[in-house]
DNA sequence: TCATTAAATTGTT
DNA sequence: AACAATTTAATGA
């Protein structure tokens, strides 16, 4: 079974960093479960670390000020968050939903700030991590204002395609279309139907318990 | 290796 | 939400 000592190992961040560097880390780590449907966090919380999913599905979501729940990202085994919260010492604005029986790697403040502030690895790896992320913020903004499930749940799903934030996954991911329904805030009649469609127009290939993406490109761009 | 069964996932109404 | 069909995983011959 994978771990958290295993995860650090083969960690985008950790390709860059030295061995004591690694050793270090390592040791700041925690590991703990949710079951599926559980909060890792609810918005407002204070939570000091920041965490890797080393197996599982978690849905980074909020309300907005017109009271819609809507999803920033979801994050896969091997996927990062929380830098923004621990560098900034402040409570998450968002709540953190494990959408499958989850296993979290945590790695305490005091040990991220050390890498933070000794590891020039550590520090290009947050770059890249914070641009991506703005990247996909950008994209986001108008998202609140497409209603076309269809749209909602193509654009999810290119999130967890992306190849900086979420390592893990190659042409193809494991996720079933009930998940799926979670992440894009729509029932999952409505991810079923949407995902025929998506297959329809070429962009993806719907397998059991299984998605392969064709066209990531335009996946990420769609609105209708 | 193959058949049977239970559980999970998907397709449809 | 309910139901049928399909796929997977587990079990044992």
């Amino acid at each position: 079974m994978a771990t958290a000592h295993d995860l650090v190992r083969s960690a985008v961040w950790a390709a860059e960093l030295a061995e004591d560097e690694i050793e270090r880390a390592r040791r700041g780590f925690t590991e703990r479960s949710f079951s599926k449907g559980s909060y890792v966090c609810h918005r407002g919380d204070k939570l000091d670390y920041w965490t890797g999913v080393v197996t599982g599905l978690v849905k980074i979501s909020a309300i907005s000020r017109s009271g819609k729940a809507m999803t920033f990202a979801g994050a896969g085994p091997g996927g990062w968050f929380g830098e923004g919260s621990v560098l900034k010492d402040e409570p998450r604005k968002y709540d953190l939903v494990a959408i499958r029986d989850t296993r979290l790697a945590m790695l305490n403040k005091s040990t991220f700030f050390w890498l933070y502030e000794n590891s020039t690895g550590f520090n290009r790896f947050l770059v890249r991590q914070l641009n991506e992320r703005m990247g996909q913020f950008i994209a986001t903004i108008e998202y609140d204002r497409i209603l076309d499930p269809k749209a909602r749940v193509a654009r999810n799903l290119s999130w967890l395609f992306n190849p900086v934030l979420y390592p893990g996954a190659g042409g193809h991911i494991e996720i079933t279309q009930e998940e799926l329904g979670l992440l894009a805030g729509v029932s999952r009649q409505v991810a079923n139907r949407s995902l025929q469609a998506l297959e329809e127009e070429g962009l993806l290939k719907v397998e059991h318990e299984r998605i392969t993406v064709l066209d990531l490109d335009r996946l990420s761009k769609y609105d209708g």
